[in-house]
DNA sequence: AATGAATGAGGGTTCATTCAT
DNA sequence: CATGAATGAACCCTCATTCAT
C-alpha cells in the first residue's frame, strides 16, 4: 500500500524504475505470504500496478523472482562493503563490524529473513538460484577467510584460515534460523556472545571478553 | 522408477504403512523438486499409487506436508537420541558425538537438506511449520546447553552455557547451509575442523587439537 | 445416529430391512444437507454401515434415490389411502379428510417437505423421476376429481370437476411450498382457511363456514 | 448448438454484458440438465467461453447460483409490475391479470419452471436461496392480500384477505408443479378454469362464469 | 508503457464405484 | 453378507501468460 502510494506520479516511470517498484513489492509479499504463495497478481496488487505489469517488465515470473534474489544478495552485498569500508585497515576491527553487521535489526528482522530462507529452501530444487548464492557466499567467504588469515598470521594462532572463516559464517547463518524458527526465545545478546565466545578464545590477542 | 519403489503388494497395506510410504514419497520429491513444485499428484505417482490416495490417508495436503516435517523432525531426533545413549556418560563426549553425527554423511546429503531447507523455507508464512521446528529445536538447544553447562563447571571456563549452546547449534545449522548451497566447496573435514576449532579453544581442557 | 443403533442386530438383516435402513438414512440426509449434497458416504455414516453397503444393496446411487422417491410416494399414498378409508362414504366428508391430510404436522414438516422439493427439483432434468412423481399424482387427482364430481353431482354446481380438482390439488401443493419457503410466516390455520374458502364458496351445500 | 449463442465478439465486453451472458447460459444449462449437474465448464462452454471465466466474473460458483436465482426473481418481479401496471386502477382486474400471467406461456414452460423448482429444491438446505424467494414471495403475497382486501371490501365478502391470497397463490404454485410433473397432461385451459373457480364463486359479484 | 479481460493448464479435493478380504 | 481400502474421473478454483485496447 506504502509502494502502491509511492509511485502515483502518472509520468511513465523509467523502466529501471519499474523493475525496483515491482521487485519491492515482490519482497513484502515473500515475507508476508511465502514464495509459493506469492502470486504475480499479489505482487501487481501490492505495487498498486495491473496483472499484465509483471509479464512486461519481467517476461515470466521465473525472471520476477530470480531478480528479487539478485536485488536481495545485492543488498546484503552493499551493507556488507560499507561495513568492510567503515571499519579501517585493522582486519580484527572488520571481521568483527562484519559480525555485528549480520545481527543489526535491519538484517536480522523475521520479514528479511523469511525471504532469504524462501529462497534457500528452493535452493535444493533450483540450480539457477543455488548458483546465485553460491556466487556471492563464495564472496563473502573468501574475504572472511582472508580476515581470518591476517588475524591468524598477526596472532600466530593455530587454526586454519578455511576452518575459522567455515566457523564464522556458518554460526552467523545458523543464528538466523534460530531467529527466524524462535523468534520468542531469541535475543540479539545471547547471539553477540556465541560469536563473542568464539572470538575471544580463538584470537584472545585481538578479541577481549567483555563479560 | 518412480512405481519401482512402490509395493507391488496390491494387497491392503495397513492404515500406518501407507502413510508411511506415502511420507517417503513425499520426502522423495520434496527433494527433487521442491515443496511448491510437489503435488498430491506427483507423491501418489512416487509411491505407484492413484491420485485420490492421499486425501484418503491425509484428508489434505497440507496434513501430508505437516506430517512429512513431523516424521523428519522425528527421525532427526531418534539420530540425536540415538547417539547420546551411545555416547557414554561424559558431557564432552556427549557433546561431541552429537556434533559430528551432524556431520555424517546420513544426514548431511542434500536430499535431506534440501527437505529441510524446503519447509524452514515456509516458516517464515506457516505458523504451523514454525511451531513444529521450534518445539524440537528447544528440546536440542536445552540438551547441548545442559551438557555445555556441565563442561563449563567442570573446566571453570568463562563461557556463559547459552552462549556455548548457541554458538554450536548454529554452527552446525550454517554449515548445513554451506553445505546445500556450495555442495562442490564443501568439504566434510573442513566443516569437523570449524566445530573443532571452536571446542578445542573454548574447552580446552576437554578437547585437544587433532591437528 | 438413531437408526445406527436401531439394526445393531449383529444378524444378517434380510435384503428387504437393510434397504429400507438405507432408505430411511438417505431421506434423513436429504432433508438436513440436500440431495445434491447426500454422497453415498453420508448415507452409510448415517446408518452406521460401510461404504460399500450402498452399492452392494442398490447398485448404484441412481437406483438408491430412485427408490427413495418410490418409498417417499408410497408413504404418501398409504396415508392417502388409510385417510380415504377412515373417512366413510360420503364424498365430501373424504375430500375434507384428504384436505386436512395434507396440512398434518406430520406431512407438512419441513424435513419432508424438503425431501418432496428435492426430488420435484430435479423432475426437470430427470425423466426417471417426473414419470414416478406424475404416476402418483395422476392417481390422486383422479380420485379427488372423482370426490369432486360426485360432490357436484349431488350439489348440482356449476364446476368442472377438473377445474376443481385441479384447484384444490395445486392448493395444496402450494401450501406446501409456501411452507419451506417461508416457514416462520406460515401458519397452519391459514392454510386451512385458504382451503375452506374454496371449499365453501364452491361446494356451498357442503360445506359451512365455520367463522 | 451451445456455442451458437455465444457472441461471438472476441472484444472486451463490458463486464455487466458479461454476467448477464453468463448467468443466461447457467440458465439453459440448469433447464437441460439440472442444479446438479450444472458444472461451471458446462456453463462455460454453452456461453462459449473458457473454464476460467466463471471465476473471473462471480469469484465462486456459489456466486453464480445465487446471482442466477436473483436474476429469475428479477425478471418475475418485472413481469409482475409491469402486468400491474398495465391492469388499471380496478383491484379486481389486477387480480385476474397477475392469476393470467402466471398462466401465461412465457412464464409457464417447463424450461423455466424447471429452473425454479431446481432452486426450491435446494431451498430446504441452503439458506441463502431460501432468504431470496422468501423476500420475494413475501412482496408478491402482500400485493395479491391488499388486491384481494380492496375486493372484499368492495363486495363485502365473508372471507380472509389472507386467506384469499394464500388460496390464490399458492393455486398457481400448485399449477407450475402440475405442469413440471406432468407435462402432457396439462391444459392452460383446465388451470385457468381452475383458478376462475375461485374467483367467480367467492368474488361473485367481481368475476362472471365465462363457461 | 500500461491495462485488465480472457485463456487454459494444472492443482487439491470429492466421490461413486470396484474388489480383495 | 459386509467391509473399507483403493481407484480415477470430474469438479471447482488458481494463476501465469497472452493480447486487444
Amino acid at each position: 500500500m506504502a509502494t502502491a502510494t509511492a509511485t502515483r506520479t502518472r509520468r511513465t516511470a523509467s523502466r529501471e524504475e519499474r523493475r525496483r517498484q515491482l521487485i519491492d513489492a515482490t519482497m513484502k509479499c515473500i515475507a508476508q505470504k511465502g514464495l509459493s504463495n506469492t502470486s504475480i497478481g499479489d505482487v501487481a496488487k501490492e505495487a498498486g500496478l495491473s496483472q499484465g505489469i509483471v509479464n512486461l517488465h519481467f517476461e515470466s515470473k521465473d525472471n520476477l523472482l530470480t531478480e528479487t534474489l539478485r536485488r536481495l544478495a545485492d543488498e546484503y552485498r552493499d551493507q556488507f562493503e560499507k561495513t568492510l569500508a567503515k571499519a579501517g585497515p585493522r582486519p580484527a576491527d572488520a571481521l568483527l563490524a562484519l559480525m555485528k553487521m549480520d545481527l543489526r535489526p535491519k538484517l536480522l528482522d523475521r520479514k528479511k529473513l523469511a525471504i532469504w530462507f524462501a529462497f534457500w529452501g528452493e535452493v535444493g530444487s533450483r540450480p539457477t538460484y543455488r548458483k546465485i548464492c553460491d556466487e556471492y557466499d563464495r564472496y563473502y567467504d573468501s574475504v572472511v577467510e582472508r580476515l581470518c588469515g591476517e588475524i591468524i598470521d598477526e596472532g600466530e594462532y593455530d587454526v586454519q584460515p578455511t576452518a575459522a572463516a567455515e566457523a564464522l559464517t556458518s554460526m552467523t547463518n545458523g543464528i538466523w534460523l534460530s531467529c527466524l524458527v524462535s523468534p520468542g526465545d531469541f535475543h540479539r545478546d545471547v547471539a553477540m556472545d556465541a560469536i563473542m565466545s568464539y572470538l575471544t578464545s580463538v584470537f584472545p590477542k585481538h578479541y577481549e571478553k567483555t563479560t
